[in-house]
DNA sequence: GGTCCCATGTAACAAGTTACATGATTCC
DNA sequence: GGAATCATGTAACTTGTTACATGGGACC
């Protein structure tokens, strides 16, 4: 459901295609919620049969021609349903593959387990210094943001972002500090 | 994968059934994976036509009979590969549908999203109670976890969801203060 | 000559969800 | 009498992944 919902959400921004939704879902979006390209024009099947939202071709040339897709007005009842819906068991579905593998770090080396996590900071460091930029690049989102109101509601996912990498690579580094005292040990 | 994986790492400490390691995945790994019953007993036949486990039938009187499973060599490597394993792509295909809603709710009115919120926080702060618990049932945890390794890692991934909720919870409230700052405007 | 961007997908497969089915025993 | 525990699944469906296919234009 939230990939369907969350290209019904940027369909409510302005009409596009499955390409330009594609590029939204690897941009803002994409570190809360990451999709394949094929996984997208699937979806984008599946809520047109459900009249969620409709197409019309644009003829190019010298460029391949466009599907352009909008919202239409049950689609936007969809939207507006499923964000109001207060019911949480499908946000406390949670799954963590890093924490299944150091849970049953018992069975491989320390060293392998470290290098895991000095893995895991680096990437954490590297998504905080790209949100940072998006950060400083606010004014360009703003053109896509019509109204201040989704800026707002961008602003928590980006203080979400920041605070949750920062947590995951305090907690990394204070594994790493665990597993060196072992070493000692 | 992950599923496959942590049903070895359950194998690997003690031969079971389904049936127990349904429980395994319902009590201390529940906060990290969740899986259904269903989708344990399918994923323990695809795992057998690995050959990475296997299986015997114990007939029981007064109550049904038991399929009891146990790793083979083929498992433990294959497991041991896994857990080895440094890459990380799996590990950073981050998905967290609230974030999706927060992202969009400007398409709804700020009390519908404090509510959400606000469940969200009883949520977590249920959670950090019952793994409060856990720890402080940690003797009876040790008869499972026959060797100090074992726990040793298990601390790790109770420190981890004892921060995430804590961030998460932080989090939340920072939100609700500022849409209630915007109530006020 | 090579890579990136634009643009849309299909096919096969793996993983996860929901609902249902069965049935005895034990505990309150 | 009702709920919980033990015990194992099937069927239908949805969601997500991986690999592949096509092909022109722009930029370096």
């Amino acid at each position: 459901m939230p990939l369907k919902h969350a290209i019904l959400g940027i369909l409510n921004y302005q009409d596009m295609t499955g390409y330009d939704i594609d590029r939204w879902l690897q941009k803002p979006i994409a570190f809360f919620w990451h999709a394949q390209t094929s996984q997208v024009y699937k979806e984008l099947n599946v809520i047109a049969k459900n009249n969620w939202v409709e197409s019309r071709v644009e003829v190019q040339s010298g460029k391949p021609n466009k599907k352009v897709f909008s919202i239409t007005d049950e689609g936007r009842i969809e939207l507006k349903r499923w964000l109001g819906d207060a019911d949480i068991t499908e946000i406390m579905k949670y799954k963590n593959p890093l924490l299944i593998k150091i849970f049953f770090s018992g069975n491989i080396d320390l060293g392998a387990t470290m290098r895991l996590l000095e893995k895991y900071i680096a990437e954490c460091e590297a998504i905080i210094d790209s949100m940072n930029e998006d950060t400083r690049n606010i004014p360009d989102y703003e053109e896509s943001f019509q109204t201040k109101e989704e800026s707002f509601y961008w602003g928590m996912t980006i203080t979400y972002g920041l605070m949750y990498y920062k947590n995951e690579i305090t907690w990394a580094n204070w594994c790493i500090e665990k597993l060196k005292a072992k070493i000692d040990e």
